[in-house]
DNA sequence: AACTTTTCCCAAAACGTTTTGGAAAAAGGA
DNA sequence: TCCTTTTTCCAAAACGTTTTGGGAAAAGTT
């Protein structure tokens, strides 16, 4: 009733013919049956060392690779992870995303999987594609990023027990596997630094609130103040807007130097340097000299500018390879609860960072 | 010899238990055939209505979704798109970027397909990421960005006939598919805008070359010159790299004021305007006062500067979602020749764009 | 009533792998 | 020599769809 397999079909409106072999006509080829073929190229021990040396060089000889679509379906998985990011949050435009991005793709090309990337305009598009991803069986595992601290992707993912790894973590008393920077630890170091340096008037320009990372920063800072023996004056804290970082930390500057008492310091993510560069520009205050500075994030502007910039740095190339190896792990079936890293970020001094004046 | 298949099994070490159900499972409910539960759900016309209407009531209400890997195995298709991104260029960081990707994802996920993401270090990674795409049968089609103008990318996949589409063109006489920004139509309108205010020194600060984009710039450029009837002075013309963008912009703006005859107005990337906001800062030179900009892109940065910059406008979305469905119709055999388009950009006038003082 | 056509459904094949459960052949042991 | 163990290979099943090629029942047509 049906014509025997044939293998390569000629297309019929089909731009791209297919040029590779496929396990059936090399076993053919080789005068051994699929299975044979199959558990050579596995290594597997029931294959005689003399046999499997033909097999793989046969293969090789006819660039034999075995269709991933049919692995998965017989292995029972999709080979691959999923991620969704949203520029509207002017995050993936900064390079510390571009190298937890490329740690990430790395790693997992490295295992043979694959990344499928979702972008998504908001937080409802975002839940979206996720779903997307995990309820038609698209993907293995997710990796969040961009954590807020009442996460609902979290919930979600962990009532239905699917694998994921945070870059991040989130306010949830379920164990879950994540990878974190110690922000706290970082922001910590800088303020005591800058108190060691004998500023007595460090002021933070920290991230929205609602996301979990000005959380740990915010520690750090009043935990840096406390060891410092300096007092904290909420006066010098302000929060600046993911819509438009550079416009309202520009605004925040210029509102933290009314204070009778100004500061002679600032933390910040780097992200918003240019607003608070502008600001104190049009201050008449000198970056460095007058204001000393450090920032989160080691971008591009930070090395350029001058005065370069001092900062904290975290490594997220290797954040990246991390979150891969944890979600791989999970995805076996590990316990996520025990994978909980916290990786430590180094302090980078440049020209920003002297005593006060 | 074998149990009958049992649907969902329960994992041994594995993390993730899914709770959907399958066309097996879902036909078995509704007392039918697999084969007319599939072809209910497909709107074939050889199922009577009210089944139909059975089926997808049933489905919907047991949240059936059929499984996208074994879809793919017997379609022949993996249903998925490739990228290859090169974070090393400054160029992922654009939000112009993000734009087209995140038109070039949301058209793709209403086709149903996937978009898999590989992030390369260097000119030899890119190759090496799309030819396992190729090679290992993991997409139907690849999208290709930042193109140069001797790119073995295009001859790579003509040669074995692979479906993709250019964002940006390149030289190579076989035809392809391509959506490209008209560079040269942009550069040409702000050159014989900025002419005809009265500008008469008009210099570009144009890309790296060896990529395709500064040609049309610089196309544009001479064509608006001549047009406008000035003549084009070879130390008006400077190119940045890619590599350090800013700092080289910076160095060229103040080499281009050296001149004895120094220009009254910039066009350029937009990218580099910190460079070169930097060089006039340091010459004391008012931007949009004493010399008139025009950038290409119209990055935040544009938008919030003050003075805020005029810009030359990429519908970037816009031809993200072309790149797809072109890329959709070659897959279906449609003849990339066809598919040549060259999108007109828009100049949007702000404040850095008066007349010479 | 006896054909012909249309409507509606389904069994089996196919997609290309990996895994299962032997089985034949070779080697070892008495 | 005969039995046991080890080595080496393989046929068939399974993964979950879609497509193929009917076929039975219902509806029209003479």
């Amino acid at each position: 009733m049906f014509l025997e397999q044939s293998g390569n079909r000629i297309g019929f409106g089909e731009g791209f013919k297919s040029m590779t072999i496929n396990l059936k006509q090399l076993s053919k080829l080789l005068k051994l049956s699929p299975t044979t073929v199959s558990r050579a190229l596995a290594d597997y021990p029931d294959v005689s060392a003399k046999t499997r040396a033909r097999v793989k060089q046969m293969a090789i000889q006819q660039g034999y690779q075995p269709n991933p679509v049919a692995r998965r379906l017989q292995k029972g998985k999709t080979e691959t992870i999923g991620i969704v990011i949203t520029p509207e949050q002017n995050y993936f435009s900064d390079t510390f995303f571009i190298d937890l991005l490329s740690g990430i793709s790395n790693q997992i090309t490295r295992a043979g999987y694959e990344l499928i990337l979702g972008v998504a305009s908001d937080e409802e598009h975002e839940m979206q594609s996720m779903r997307r991803m995990v309820e038609g069986k698209r993907v293995d595992g997710m990796i969040l990023t961009l954590i807020r601290e009442q996460d609902p992707r979290v919930g979600y993912l962990l009532d239905r027990d699917f694998p994921f790894v945070l870059y991040g973590r989130t306010r949830e008393t379920r164990p879950y596997a994540f990878v974190d920077m110690d922000g706290k630890q970082a922001f910590e170091k800088a303020c005591t630094y800058l108190a060691g340096l004998g500023h007595r008037r460090i002021a933070l320009l920290n991230g929205e609130p609602g996301f979990m990372f000005p959380v740990g920063c915010r520690e750090g800072y009043e935990s840096g103040l406390f060891l410092s023996g300096l007092e904290l004056d909420p006066d010098l804290i302000q929060e600046w807007k993911h819509k438009d970082p550079s416009q309202s930390s520009y605004r925040w500057t210029l509102e933290l130097f009314k204070n009778d008492n100004p500061p002679t310091a600032i933390l910040f993510q780097t992200e918003v340097v240019n607003g608070i560069f502008k600001g104190l520009d049009e201050l008449n205050l000198q970056p460095g000299k007058d204001v000393a500075l450090i920032g989160y994030d080691d971008l591009e502007i930070a090395r350029i500018h001058r005065p370069s910039l001092s900062v904290l740095r975290p490594q997220a190339r290797e954040a990246g390879q991390r979150v891969v190896n944890i979600l791989m792990e999970v995805i076996k079936g590990e316990d996520p609860g025990k994978f909980q890293e916290i990786h430590q970020v180094e302090m980078v001094i440049r020209e920003t960072s002297l005593p006060p004046s």
